[in-house]
DNA sequence: TACACAAATGAACGCGTGTTCATCAATTAC
DNA sequence: GTAATTGATGAACACGCGTTCATTTGTGTA
């Protein structure tokens, strides 16, 4: 049923040999043989089985890209970017979703005995035991938006403490006091930095944190914290979100109590999703650099599948302040 | 560097043989030897070699999944659904990225090279020839988002003239007469069956469309294409948009002009992606039932891959009406 | 014409796996 | 106690490909 490269070759009346040597670039084949070889391939609709190349030791051409809620707005612009990357790279991507809950090990486990030329991951909890074991199986790891302690692992991470200097540095022109946080989920990494980095660039200029509550990184989770914040005593008149998501809901909240954003509130998010800069939210918000962080991982990644040897690097990349209406 | 069945065949002290049944499930082995053997494999890290699997005509474990602009809401939440879905399988997805103008042949024969165990294609234009193509590859080829005339391919399909007939008798209901059409690409198959389904429910009703104008299904496009209707001589009183994304552009540009939502001008849409329920936009619109839709092609695909000589089958899945309050 | 050398060609090998095929031990049936 | 049956086991094969290794063909020089 598969037409394979021996079929290609009774055809032609070559042997075996020159079939697979009419498709290997610079391969000593006489050029008017090998385009007969190919026109005869096309016309049975042969192509070279990758499983069967790749078995010999040769690449396989697949890259699992490692992501979670695809469907959030982040994510799924993230995983565009990068999808169409890889395709330029002329290589395929494995598309393992680890949803929140979800382990990644297990995941990506599998995923390994596809014999992957390497792997982003951009979800999950990575622990070092885990790139170890990718990086023996002959797949390197770049790891994205989060940097691991004690280095040796090539990642990709936005500076999420100068985005929220940023941020707080339009706080500070506006002049507002009572300034609250929303943030994601308390394990994510991308959450801990920008958590820290809002407080620490607010004590740089002698200001405090009047509240904090946590979401899930979701619209819905941003609006019911913001509800909270803004119904509670001491309401504060700025809030900044851990993401756009949240700060979207963040807005509707502070409209269905009947406040103006951003004379009442103020409201700031991270990332600028596409949502951000639609009207009714008009969103400040810092630009996380996603063509750029894809395209640096891609390097880094095909880099190091061409010298296992070279040391890691953590490449950090500026975010852009964006200001809108919402502060 | 890898480690195959060999090495642990030799550190377990037993023939290969014994290896590979190890991991068979049903194969004729002692019990006791094949856990003294799945420990050493794990000790090993050593997992069966798809490639290789596969190559004696086994099942890849990969399904191709084309899918076009993955950063829309409506394609990253299908996305979602359907990778999650093919993962409860026991397969994965090979991502196959088509952006609007490209070709999508070239790239699934690309994908047909790793043997996919089957293609779910919810983007581009699909030909017969090039179902026949996969289906005589071995890979059988499941359409969604459309119906290819003439049958013969399975395909799941939302029933959009059944959409578009709630959303007119709501239109009627509500006593709007100056209607108007926001489309997406026109070369779209959902966009021909949504707008030949609007037609004809209004004129069953004695109403006729008095504007048409299309974009490309984006949020920036049913902004433009909205502000061009409203603005115009005789401005309409209900604006019908392709997609949801579309119509929260219209309720911008709506907005933008001072015009009340849906007092002066009422506008629903198509899909009910999540940010259709978001406050600011209250998007009345008829749900897409994605989740069935991914169930149902995937059953489909599994009933293919077991019997090709299945008669195809064309599922067309009911909307569900959601009322809000842009109409 | 004779020789050296480069280019092109086909046979054979190995990649890692699942599976078939004999072989052998262990049980059951008579 | 013997024959028949079942279950487990290892060797060998096939899958489709890229590549190496001889071998053959073609080209240029003396």
């Amino acid at each position: 049923m598969r037409v394979t490269a021996d079929d290609v070759a009774a055809k032609a009346g070559v042997s075996r040999s020159a079939v697979s040597r009419a498709f290997t670039k610079g391969a000593s084949i006489q050029p008017d043989k090998r385009d007969h070889i190919l026109a005869v391939a096309n016309d049975l609709g042969y192509r070279p089985n990758m499983m069967a190349r790749s078995l010999t030791g040769g690449a396989t051409g697949l890259i699992a890209v490692v992501v979670g809620t695809i469907s959030s707005p982040y994510e799924s612009w993230f995983l565009e970017v990068l999808s169409q990357d890889i395709r330029s790279l002329g290589m395929w991507p494995l598309l393992v979703a680890v949803a929140p809950g979800q382990e990644i090990e297990p995941a990506l486990d599998h995923a390994l005995a596809y014999q992957v030329d390497g792997a982003v991951i951009a979800a999950g909890s990575v622990s070092r035991a885990l790139v170890e074991r990718c990086s023996a199986h002959g797949s390197p790891v770049v790891v994205i938006g989060r940097v691991l302690e004690g280095g040796g692992v090539d990642s990709v991470c936005c500076d999420n403490r100068a985005g929220m200097e940023m941020l707080v540095a339009r706080l500070a022109a506006t002049g507002r006091s009572h300034i609250a946080w929303i943030g994601g989920r308390l394990e994510a990494f991308s959450n801990v930095e920008r958590y820290n980095g809002l407080t620490n660039a607010l004590s740089a200029r002698g200001l405090t944190l009047m509240g904090t509550r946590n979401g899930d990184y979701t619209v819905d989770s941003g609006m019911m914290q913001a509800l909270a914040l803004l119904t509670g005593p001491n309401p504060p008149d700025a809030i900044v979100c851990g993401n756009d998501a949240m700060a979207i809901g963040a807005i509707s909240a502070a409209r269905r109590l009947g406040l103006r954003v951003p004379e009442d509130v103020g409201i700031c998010g991270f990332d600028d999703i596409p949502a951000a800069s639609w009207e009714p939210f008009s969103l400040t918000t810092v630009a996380n650099p996603v063509a750029e962080t894809v395209q640096e991982a891609l390097r880094l990644l095909t880099c190091r599948m061409a010298d296992k040897t070279a040391p890691a690097e953590i490449v950090r990349l500026p975010p852009v302040f964006r200001q809108r209406l919402s502060m």
